[in-house]
DNA sequence: ATCAGTGCAAACTTTTTGCACCGCA
DNA sequence: TGCGGTGCAAAAAGTTTGCACTGAT
């Protein structure tokens, strides 16, 4: 339900004392449509947004726990929407070109790796949020 | 060994038709005794070499597969030696302040991965060459 | 002597910021 | 009507490149 999305988002700009205005709407939009996280250019492609809006814009979709920011191996920066907004999931990412796709890996494999994060933390005193788990290789374009 | 990691330095750059100078020998010792990915500026940190030296070294020393470079959040990029020059190990990521530091799982967590990763390949048409799993979270200092 | 490597400084690319204008509460 | 949001342009930050000099083979 894309009703239902923005209606968290909503909820976690108030949290922050932010407004849900239309450019940040749009954001949220394209980002939910999207099957990968977006580059600034993807979110900008002729859709007449000011750049330095979206970087703003996601700056504070950032803060509110909207989205998430992705760093890939070339030098953009790329978005897509939290993981709690969506499902969880891992990224596939070239190491020639830098494109990221996403993809799903078991339930039980996820449990496995819940239970590593939980005991790497005590061990190590750090405070684990998420875990990152991703492929690196070539992608169909690049192999 | 140093020598045995220096010896099997020169043979991949040998192989790329490069020289293993001194700057580069350098950078590679650095790189050896971190217990974490540098950035360009923990690499200079006084020790008088060539920012720009660096960068291109470090863009030689990549593409001869000798050094392996990180994303983190923040903007600097950051260097560690090769995987098959150390041991494989992951990475915890500091979500306020990009520090990254190594930790390492069980044997058996990662031939679980290795398997899922394999699986994925065959689904996916993505050729996938190694795994990344990090976790992503509070440093000790950022808690 | 040759040619890759080096260091300085300038250029480039992505991201951030200043500032005046606009628009919704 | 006030204050946050917007868009343009300028600035900042990290990285890359041009060029003349150095040094190893």
């Amino acid at each position: 339900m894309l009703d239902d999305l923005h209606a968290e988002v909503a909820t976690r700009l108030d949290a922050d004392g932010q407004r849900y205005t239309t450019n940040r709407r749009q954001i949220v939009t394209i980002l939910d449509a999207a099957d990968r996280p977006l580059t600034i250019a993807d979110i900008l492609d002729g859709r007449g947004l000011a750049q330095s809006s979206v970087y703003r814009n996601l700056a504070v979709l950032e803060t509110a726990r909207v989205v998430h920011r992705v760093t890939s191996t070339d030098g953009f920066a790329r978005y897509e929407l939290a993981e709690d907004l969506t499902d969880h999931h891992h990224h596939l990412i070239c190491s020639a070109c830098g494109a990221v796709s996403d993809f799903t890996v078991s339930p039980q494999l996820e449990r496995t790796l819940e239970r590593a994060m939980v005991r790497v933390s005590a061990d190590t005193g750090f405070r684990a949020e998420h875990h990152r788990l991703d492929l690196v290789g070539r992608c169909a374009r690049c192999a």
